[in-house]
This record gives structure tokens, C-alpha cells and sequence, in this order.
DNA sequence: TTGCCAATTGCAAGCTATTTGCAATTGGAA
DNA sequence: TTCCAATTGCAAATAGCTTGCAATTGGCAA
């Protein structure tokens, strides 16, 4: 946490509250939130702020930006482990699937790679009842 | 086409003009569309209509919505061979990458799969210079 | 420690993309 | 050929994202 917060002073940016809290919520997060998840979980910050604060956070590389299988933009700290995940289309819940295939893609293509999405979507054993 | 022709008929929904223009545009696209884009190519169409038409194509298992590392939703008849893609940052163009590891994560999680993305975001190799 | 100023915030409004209600139109069964 | 439910086009509503601006605040300089 500490040092979350020295990338975001390094970066020239101001370490505010607004900033404090968001970055609070995603490094006590096992998933990716939604910008809306967020908000949620700090009401007393404006979502505009929530916004721009997690723009900044991208623009800084301090988190990433994941699109998942149900079409909803996720965030989650770069220094977390980086997993891909199954949602259930019937309960939402997320699992995080321990595997990436990047550098396999890396060798069969000539483009250079700066982004990737691996989402998947299913029933969990529990909605397959 | 014919055989498409067959499927939407099959599930009980009218062969109108719209809904054949729309499944032509899909048929000999090379690559995913965005309702945009469909509409773009079929000015003539509402867009209400294009997107309504998408959204029965898709229940109906005619076509897959697949979501690009730009965050744009694009469309591609199931029929056509499955693809994954690579999307330019810079330019936009898109490659397609002839892999896909759903049989791997498939062993590895007790999820019954029903959708996936695996889409990528870089450089193609025109834009690095 | 205090004052100051650029950076940041909250609010409200403006986008853009998506979705829906409804009257007019149309495909295709009888 | 007629008829009716399904479908369309139009227009408006909704939802998510983005921005302008006046008020506020973090943190540097005195």
C-alpha cells in the first residue's frame, strides 16, 4: 500500500482523499470492480471523481482495465496478480481462472502486444442445478 | 446463406427485408461488426432495427457479440470460423489470431462455458516505426 | 505554522450508445 | 387476396461515460 501510493505521489499527482479511498478499495479487492462498484463503496465520493481518479490511476499504470464477458469495464491494481476469470451468466458470480496465454500469442504474431482480454462466461456448478 | 436463411426462419421469426440485408452484411464481412458499422452499410435500415435484428440473431445462436480490446462490441455469424483478433491501437486494423485455448480452460474449471473473449491490443507492425 | 495557488473535487449538464413505446407497415398463413 | 400478428421506423427514454466550471484543498514556500 505504501508503495501504491509513492507511484501516485511520483507520478506529479496529489495523494487526496478521493484518491486515498479509491486506491483502499481496489488493493482490498480479490476482483476487479466496476466504476459503479466503487462508488458504491465510497458514496461520499462524487462519481466523477471516481472516474477521473481511476482514468489517472490507468494513465499511470497503476491499474488495468478488463472487460469481461458481460460486457462490463473492470479495474484492478497491475501489481495484483494478474488472473483472467469465468462469470456466471446466471448469478454473476466471478471465478478467477489461474492461466494466460500471452506469450503463446506473442510468437504468432508480428503486432507488439500491449493489452489483452481473456474473459470467459458460463453456468457455476451451482446454477447448472 | 441458404442454410442461415433456414435457421432464422426455423425459430419461428419472420424473413423480412431488413433481417436479410443485415444477415448478408454478416455473411461476407471478414471480421466482426459493430451495429455501427451494419448500419453504416445499410443506410436505409433503422438503427432501432439493426440493433434489434442483432439481438435476435444472437438468441437465436446465429451470431456471437464479441467485445474488442477497444471496448467496442462487434458481431460475427457462429457459422463463420472462430476467430480471435488482434486490434492496432494506433490505426485500428485488425488481424485475426488463428488460436484459441477454450478446450484448455475448459479442463481446468467446473464452469460450463458458454461464452468467451479472447481479443488483444497493440502494435501492428506498420505502427511501430 | 500559515498563506497561497495550481490541482482537484462536486455538481450539473452534455455526450454517446443502447433500449423501448407506439402507430404504421408488412410477411406469410389461411 | 385478405387478414392479423410480427416487425419496422420514428422519436423519445435510459444508462453509462465524459466534461466545464466554480468552490475546495493538498502541499510547497515563506
Amino acid at each position: 500500500m505504501e508503495n501504491l501510493i509513492e507511484i501516485v505521489k511520483g507520478s506529479g499527482a496529489k495523494l487526496t482523499s478521493p484518491r486515498k479511498k479509491v486506491l483502499e478499495k481496489l488493493y482490498h479487492s480479490e476482483l476487479p470492480l466496476t466504476l459503479k462498484e466503487i462508488h458504491n463503496e465510497c458514496k461520499d465520493i462524487d462519481f466523477a471523481s471516481v472516474y477521473r481518479t481511476i482514468k489517472l490511476f490507468n494513465e499511470i499504470g497503476l491499474v488495468d482495465e478488463i472487460t469481461f464477458a458481460d460486457k462490463k469495464i473492470r479495474y484492478e491494481l497491475v501489481s495484483n496478480l494478474h488472473n483472467h476469470h469465468i462469470i456466471c451468466s446466471n448469478c454473476g458470480e466471478i471465478e478467477k481462472v489461474p492461466i494466460c496465454f500471452v506469450s503463446e500469442i506473442k510468437k504468432i504474431t508480428k503486432y507488439k502486444i500491449t493489452k489483452h482480454t481473456l474473459e470467459f462466461m458460463g453456468l457455476c456448478p451451482n446454477c447448472q442445478n
